[in-house]
DNA sequence: TAAGATCATCTGCGAAACAGACGATTTGAC
DNA sequence: GTCAAATCGTCTGTTTCGCAGATGATCTTA
């Protein structure tokens, strides 16, 4: 077991693999990290958007978190039960709803988030502290590259792929224009 | 992408919302860009780590997939009825079954790779070349240094997921009525 | 040889995601 | 001004999926 997963064979991309190790193992520190928040990880997330995001309704902080409408209705109800949120109708789209943290839930996640911190630099033991700040940067830049808020104009998929005619199958990246 | 999403308020951690988004893009362009395989995203994940990835039983490619051994049972069993993958008895330890590839498979993971490379680069459009081949290296040695293989003296987190009286208090996401 | 651990499989249960419909509201066309 | 279409959040129902637990086979050890 000392040289299994990653090494082997040459250069295929491991590049799946590995986001999809660091997320898994991000994600398991912050459940520890993040314990008194509903939902674990995913509570934390939400939070962390709710907070920093500056995002103007359900539908957005969905689609920024890439899951269901659906989901962030009883994902929100949570919260608010555990008086972390509030839903503050929108003087401006009755539709909607303004999400805001409370005092406790800007008190709560910011001590999280130092956990957080703390569990993330762990987790990159495997770079040194140089290499991380750049390794930080990257991601994030690459991250808000693709995100759901990325440029539209830069169409995707079929520039290089033999894209049969299922383009773009599934989720359209709508952010609300603006 | 100018107001939203990521780029808020100041240094908190994007750490965890860039993985997660980076992610889950790239695995809605490997769903596209593998759909001759079972699974989507993840059957291409799983044969790559059986044709690159040396692992010996089906529970060792579980670990380092981060899936479980029963999931691992059906997910091959589809790949075995699609002729792409064989279960073969290891003569060392006739509990244990050796995942192989057969030519049929290496050839479709062959060519379902050639896409996916393409469609990461085209994900790291945020970045330029030069520091997209550094993002690589650097993410691999990352999650190398936390993945299922790790280094098991310096772990951390370990110990909570078999913890059965960790404090995990809140559970149900409440269909709360309102 | 016996006891315990490990591998893969199967069964059943519970939870979570997804599609669809609904009322309320906004937007756009005419 | 009116009407149709789109959007927002919610709720309902269906279905899929992961996980715990038990099972038979095999290896390991004492």
């Amino acid at each position: 077991m000392s040289t299994t997963a990653g090494t082997r064979t040459g250069e295929h991309s491991l590049f799946g693999w590995s986001l999809a190790t660091l997320l898994r193992e991000w994600s398991a520190r912050v459940d520890a990290a993040a314990d008194d928040l509903p939902q674990g990880t995913r509570g934390y997330q939400l939070l962390t958007a709710v907070v920093h995001g500056n995002l103007p309704s359900q539908a957005a902080l969905a689609t920024s978190l890439g899951i269901d409408r659906t989901v962030m209705t009883y994902l929100l109800d949570a919260f608010v039960d555990c008086g972390l949120v509030e839903r503050r109708l929108d003087p401006a789209d009755r539709r909607a709803r303004r999400i805001v943290a409370t005092d406790r839930g800007r008190a709560v996640l910011a001590a999280a988030e130092a956990r957080v911190v703390a569990a993330e630099d762990e987790l990159l033991t495997g770079l040194d502290p140089e290499q991380r700040a750049l390794f930080r940067t990257l991601l994030e830049q690459a991250a808000v590259g693709t995100g759901p808020d990325a440029d539209p104009c830069r169409t995707v998929v079929e520039a290089t792929t033999p894209a049969p005619d299922a383009p773009r199958p599934q989720r359209s990246p709508r952010p609300a224009s603006r």
